[in-house]
Formats: structure tokens, C-alpha cells, sequence
DNA sequence: CCATCATTCAACAGATTTATTGAATAATGC
DNA sequence: GCATTATTCAATAAATCTGTTGAATGATGG
């Protein structure tokens, strides 16, 4: 972590850039960072969402911190961690990406959600945007409660997947549907789309997050409109 | 590397995420990187300009592929490596892009090149071709003669580094001069940045190099255009 | 088919990383 | 101050990763 100032500044370089890579090469991390993404946690939080001991929960903050993605807050007793910058998003994202393009397993992993893989293509913000404009789609969250109440996209119903099945008949089926929950790795949304596909729904998902709308500056609701 | 099917399908994902990542987790791979995104070039070749063993660069180079980061194919008694696709240079733009925001250390490195932090700031595509158009700029391309001629940002003159002291003189002083390189990572062009405003010049360097410019779509030349 | 060259494989030692444990620190409320 | 709670620190063992070495493989040209 430490580096040797003895280095061609090339080499210092690519021993920065490579610490930061280091930082979110561990599924573990990967997992934190999803959890930041929603927002500011504890460390206890963290720990419990993850799986993790909180011992070990804070060594992973801490290591992530040293690489500038996520910093830390002391309030009270509690040590609030939260993503230092927009940019921590994009390499999620691009990370994501390379995976899903690159890799064969991911691939299986996802054809496990789906039937037919060529509908699972998701939505860009600014396609559902303008559907939403239209009054085209039905917009579902699936994520827990309480992160909704904290800020969801306009209009959005709130439904976590394990209630889903019980209110599908009030899910409109002539709408498209459109699923998205969490940061770029949020399995909900694959989930939620491949239940209501099984059902007969047109469904898709938002290619990003909530994270991701937020961070591109489009308009958040706060206030809780359930089904 | 090989991953349990017994995970949770959540789990699964993070470690093939969590598995691209690793793949640019290290000094060495960044590097190797950086040359392919210049194009294909051989395990030989590689292993030189990054000053590591064949049978090291080989083995990175297979740690990548498996990734899915790098695709190699035999040509004879070579085996090309090239970058499988654009989102490999997303990639790694967004790692640098953190690391530039997030870490002091990449400031620190940065710093040791630039006198004046505050003009350092970099050109983006889009400010370049606008200024190209409308003459205001001189582009300047730091890299070997030999990946210049493989192609180049249209009128761009080709001067490595350790020419350009002595062709100075030919340099138009009142015409803002944006040099680039390689890929993100390519340390030349700040090099190219500090030497040149030592001597009194207006100079910026391209947010990007010429991968990036490639794969935005933007014209390149081939042809050879000397100072 | 043999010699040569580029690359990969296999095995090993050395270094780094990770999860666990239990103790230490920091802040709170009584 | 003292007990409680949240987090961090320190030490350890297990697992993983790196670079090196020398041998194996694949392809070419005589």
C-alpha cells in the first residue's frame, strides 16, 4: 500500500491505479460498495447486510478507505461510511460492464434468471425517461422499505420481491413494466424481472440503479406511494 | 478463479466481478494494458516494454484473458493479444479517474511534473475537435514513430520526448499546443506538458489518448505528417 | 524430421491478503 | 468514574498471488 518513492514516477502511477483496482478486487468490497451506494451506513449495518463480522467489515472499509472510495464520519458513537465520489459509481459500472461483455460465467449465472436472454436487455434512464413521459411504464422498486422511503424514482411503486407474487394481479399487464432496485449489481431487479416474466408481464430492467439516476441530476420522490 | 455453484447467485456475480477487477489489480497488468490499447502486439513485444520475463507477461496475459479482459490469437509462431473490447478502456479510465480524484499519492506524482497545478487541467475531446476546427491548436502526438504511423489524430505532428527539446524552435509559441499519447494511462504527454510550459509554452494535454479517441468514433489519419 | 523460435506449462519459494480472535480505543449515559 | 456500545487495532494461521526456473508444446523453415 505504501509506495516506494524510488520508482519511476510511471511505475508510482500505475502502483496508484492499481491500489485503487486492488480496493474493489474482492467480493466482499464489491458488496460494501453496493450497500454505499444507497447511502451513508455504519459500520454495524454494513457488517450485518453483508455477512459479515464487523471486525472484518471495518478492515475491508478501512482498505477502501486508504483507496479513496469510501470515507468515513464519526457520529457519536457510530462511524458512518459512505462513497467519497460519483466517479467510485462509474467504476462499478464499468466493471459491470466488462463483466457482463466479457464473461461467459456471468453470462450462465444470468441465464439462470432468464428464459430467453435476448429480453433481457435493460432500459437506459433516458429511454424509460421518455416512456415514463408517455405514461408507457409501470415503474417498480424492489428494494426494502426503508431505502424507498430515503428516495425513489418518480411515480415508482414499491414492491420487495418477496411480496411480489401477492400483488401481481394489481400490476397492470398491458404496461410494460420496468424493475430497478439498487446499484449496478443489484440482483433484485433480475429476480423481480424474471418472476414476472414467468407470469406472463412484460418486464425489463433499468440498466442502472438509483444511485445512477441520482447521480446524473434526474428527479428523485421521497414521499412513499405504495400499490 | 474457478467459482462454487453452490453460492447464492448474488455471491456468484460478485466474485466474476470481483474476478475482472483482479485482473487489473496489479502494477504490471495496467501496464500491458496500456500497450494494448494501442492494438494487438505480441507476447515477445510486450514482455519487453514492460520490462518483464516472457514467461511472466505470458502468465499475466492468461490471468487477463481469463478475466476476459484480452483475447490472444496465434499468427504462426506468435500469439497476438489485443483488448476484447472497447469497455476494457472504460475500464480503465474510470480507475484512473478515481484515483486522480480520490488519492492524494496520484496528486503528489502529478504534481512532480507540474509546477502549476491549476493549468494542468486536461482537454476534453469534444473542447479539442472544436478548437481544431477552428485552427486554434497545435496537437501534439509524444508517442514512437511506429504506433504514430499506425494512426493519429488528424494534423497532429509526431515528436517523442526526447526530440522535442531540440525542435522546439518550429513550435508556433502563440498557438495553444494540446499533446496526447496513449491511453489513459500514459505518463508521456505529461511529461511532454512540463517540459514544454518550462519553456514558456501554452500547453495542455487531451483528457484521453488515442484509443479513446478511436473508439469515440473520431477521425484518425495514417498518414505520416513530420514536423 | 530436426533445429529453432515463441509461447505456455508446472513447480516452487517468497510475499501478500484474508478471516478470526481477543484486546484496545472512543463516545455515551448513568 | 464506570458500564455499555461501536469501532478499530494487533497478532495469527490459512489461503492466495507473484516471479523465477526449466521443461514442454506448437509452428516454422530448412
Amino acid at each position: 500500500m505504501t509506495q516506494k518513492s524510488s520508482e519511476s514516477p510511471k511505475q508510482a502511477l500505475f502502483a496508484q491505479f492499481a491500489a485503487v483496482a486492488k480496493a474493489v478486487a474482492h467480493p466482499h468490497r464489491l458488496a460494501l460498495l453496493e450497500q454505499l451506494a444507497q447511502g451513508e451506513r455504519s459500520v454495524e449495518l454494513l457488517a450485518d447486510r453483508v455477512h459479515l463480522s464487523i471486525a472484518n467489515a471495518s478492515q475491508h472499509l478501512q482498505h477502501m478507505r486508504q483507496a479513496g472510495l469510501v470515507s468515513g464520519r464519526r457520529d457519536g458513537k457510530f462511524v458512518f461510511y459512505r462513497l467519497t465520489d460519483d466517479s467510485v459509481l462509474d467504476l462499478l459500472a464499468a466493471i459491470q460492464r466488462v463483466a457482463e461483455r466479457n464473461l461467459a460465467e456471468v453470462d450462465r449465472v444470468v441465464r439462470g434468471y432468464f428464459n430467453d436472454r435476448d429480453s433481457m436487455e435493460p432500459v437506459s434512464r433516458a429511454e424509460l425517461l421518455e416512456r415514463m413521459k408517455l405514461g408507457l411504464v409501470t415503474v417498480l422498486d424492489v428494494r426494502p422499505a426503508d431505502e424507498f422511503a430515503l428516495g425513489h424514482l418518480p411515480g415508482a411503486l414499491n414492491v420487495q420481491l418477496g411480496e411480489l407474487e401477492r400483488r401481481l394481479t394489481k400490476l397492470n399487464k398491458s404496461k410494460e413494466i420496468v424493475a430497478y432496485c439498487r446499484g449496478p449489481y443489484c440482483v433484485l431487479s433480475y429476480e423481480a424481472v424474471a418472476l414476472l416474466r414467468a407470469r406472463g408481464f412484460k418486464v425489463r430492467r433499468l440498466q442502472d440503479g438509483l444511485p445512477e439516476w441520482r447521480a446524473a441530476g434526474l428527479p428523485v420522490e421521497t414521499t412513499t406511494q405504495r400499490l
